[in-house]
DNA sequence: AATATTAATCGTAATATTGCAATATAATAA
DNA sequence: TTATTATATTGCAATATTACGATTAATATT
C-alpha cells in the first residue's frame, strides 16, 4: 500500500505528524538554521551554503512553506526567505507539549 | 536519485532528522501517547487501540525500538513495551534546542 | 530588444515508506 | 506432545520522497 491511513487518527496525531515530517530531513534542518542564523536567505545562498542542486534546495523550501514555517516574498528576480513567527511558534507548542508529556519520571517500566 | 546525501550535513543536522523521522508519522504518534497514557504497554494492545493491522504496528515499534526512543521486554509471550526515559530526555533536548531557536522574534522579516 | 540572473516547475530515476497477508518463532497451557 | 497465544519477520504491492537536469517564467541589466 504505503497510503498512510491519515483517517483512523486524530487530528491532532496527524498534525504532529506533518509538523515532524517538516524536520525529518537533514536538508529541511539545515535551512531553518540558516534561516535563523541569518534572519532572511534567499535560494541561491541556500544552493551554495549546503551542497544541494538548486531543484531540490527549491523542493524543500516548498515544503516548508506548504506547511507554513516559512514565508517567501518576491524581491526582484529573487525571492527572501524567513520564518513564518506564528506559524512556528504554533508548531513549537504543539511539538513541546508532545515530548514534555509524561514527564512524571517514575520509570516504573518493564 | 531518492537517497539522502547525509554525508553533506553536519551530525546534529542528521540526528535531528533522525528523531523527527520516528514522529513523523500518526501512528507512531499514537504508539507512544498510548505508551504514555498507560506507562507500559503490548503490541496486542496497540493493535486494538489503534486499528492497524499487527504486522504494521510491530513494524512501527521496531522503528521506535531501533531509534531508541522505547525498550521492549519479554514476559511470557508478550512483550512489554515502555519509554525509554534516558533516550527520551536526549531526544527532548536535541529537538527543544532546535524548535526555540531564535526566540529573538523581532521579526524584521522581508 | 537582447542577455543575464534567479527561482519555480516538469519529468524522471532511484530509493524509502507504509501496510498487510502469510509465515515463522517463541513461550505458555492443556 | 500438541495446541494456543503473542510477536516478529518475510515478501510484496502501492505510494511517497529525494535528487537533479532541463526548461520555463519573471525581473534586471546592458
Amino acid at each position: 500500500m504505503g497510503l498512510t491511513k491519515s483517517e483512523i487518527f486524530t487530528e491532532e496525531q496527524n498534525q504532529i505528524a506533518a509538523l515532524a515530517k517538516a524536520f525529518a530531513h537533514p536538508a529541511r534542518v539545515a535551512i531553518l538554521q540558516q534561516i535563523f542564523k541569518a534572519n532572511t536567505c534567499i535560494c541561491g545562498d541556500l544552493v551554495e551554503e549546503i551542497g544541494l542542486a538548486q531543484a531540490t534546495i527549491s523542493q524543500h523550501l516548498r515544503e516548508l512553506k506548504t506547511i507554513g514555517l516559512i514565508q517567501g516574498n518576491i524581491e526582484g528576480t529573487s525571492v527572501c526567505y524567513c520564518i513564518d513567527a506564528d506559524n512556528w511558534n504554533a508548531m513549537k507548542s504543539m511539538i513541546s507539549n508532545f515530548i514534555e508529556q509524561g514527564h512524571n519520571n517514575s520509570s516504573n517500566c518493564c
